[in-house]
DNA sequence: CGAATATATGAGCTATCGCTCACAATGTAT
DNA sequence: ATACATTGTGAGCGATAGCTCATATATTCG
């Protein structure tokens, strides 16, 4: 196999080593987005954090930019676990419950290092090297989908992409802006009013 | 008036003429923002096309962030002008029409100058100076919370608070994401489809 | 007019950033 | 042990950014 050209970074990592060093570029972009915040994360700041040199990132990731959009893409990858694990869950469970636990999904989700979560949401600049993480967000469209296709007889729904699109931005939204800015509504009496009412919103407007 | 220093530019034109250079700034800010991007838009490429010298920007505004912040001001106050009539003619409507006319004003919110939003949502980091931007995200909850307040015996709600937090961030939420990212729902029967479902979303959980 | 204030100018300073490249070190296969 | 691929190094380049300041022009007003 012949050696790369150094300036189309190799994004496979095959020994071990290696993919330590990629590891450790990520975390270390993490927390310094967390301190930091995206203006200042410089580079080479990132590169030291990692204790690697500034040469080696540049092997693994073409630009800031895609050094971002991975810990971006991990993130998301992470959250879209756990919902992978609950849409299996509830795949035969009826709409109330079936709602309910997505909810309480979507708040266990955005407690998944909250802080890099308001960083990526917050700061990052929205460009194309983003696509993996909007490829997660259809993904998640497609599951519901799925559910309320097969749910449909419960239902009071005509057309099933407006649908999806309303639940999912909706959660989505709700426990976003709750976690990130209204800490008050997730302490004590009012977090679980809260999980009922977004609950209560979304199946009384499915259900028949 | 004693000059002030001009390491601390002063915030006030007296002079018609220096309106002009602050509104000249201010529009040129806006279009190239949309034009190249936050990061693209450097003060001088700001100052050149509003045909304004780099000094005169710094005379009005202390730094990049203060400028960008007071275009996000003056977009948030236009749509905040249209919610403010809006939530003044509905006052006496029963919930059912008065969602629906709130629904209806975010979309028609959201399209004054899609392409600045845009950028400002996805582009402009989140820093302290948009706090003028979050009192008028903030009034909006007030306006409702009132509303809600006024009509209390059509609903079942019990915590005005979390209704008020669930039906703003509800209806901006989906009609955001609809308008920068879903331009399918917005032509042809889905778009009436679409009001409507979000209306009866709304209205279901509100009422009794 | 002339004095004082308000506004406008733009060359250029300082800082930092993303990124390259020539080279060194480490791992693997024979 | 030798040869070759993989991985790691970091000084420093080129570019550009935000911003300052000494100076010039406009406006206001007695």
């Amino acid at each position: 196999m012949p050696r790369k050209a150094l300036t189309q970074p190799r994004k496979t990592a095959s020994q071990a080593r290696s993919r330590l060093t990629v590891d450790a570029l990520l975390e270390a972009t993490a927390r310094i987005l967390v301190k930091e915040g995206y203006d200042r994360a410089s580079t080479n700041k990132i590169a030291a954090r990692a204790g690697v040199s500034i040469g080696s990132l540049y092997q693994y990731f073409p630009s800031k930019e895609a050094l971002v959009a991975a810990v971006a893409e991990r993130h998301a990858e992470r959250a879209m676990g756990l919902a992978r694990r609950t849409f299996a869950r509830v795949a035969t469970s009826p709409v109330e419950t079936a709602i309910r636990e997505l909810v309480t999904l979507s708040v266990e989700a955005h407690r998944i290092d909250p802080e890099l979560h308001r960083v990526l949401a917050e700061q990052v600049p929205r460009t194309g090297r983003l696509e993996n993480v909007e490829a997660l967000t259809r993904e998640a469209h497609g599951l519901l989908r799925r559910y309320l296709e097969a749910h449909r007889n419960e239902l009071a729904i005509e057309d099933l992409d407006v649908a999806a699109f309303i639940c999912v931005t909706t959660v989505e939204s709700l426990t976003h802006d709750a976690v990130l800015d209204h800490p008050e509504l997730l302490t004590g009496r009012k977090a679980q009013r809260l999980v009922d009412d977004i609950t209560r919103l979304v199946a009384r407007y499915l259900k028949t």
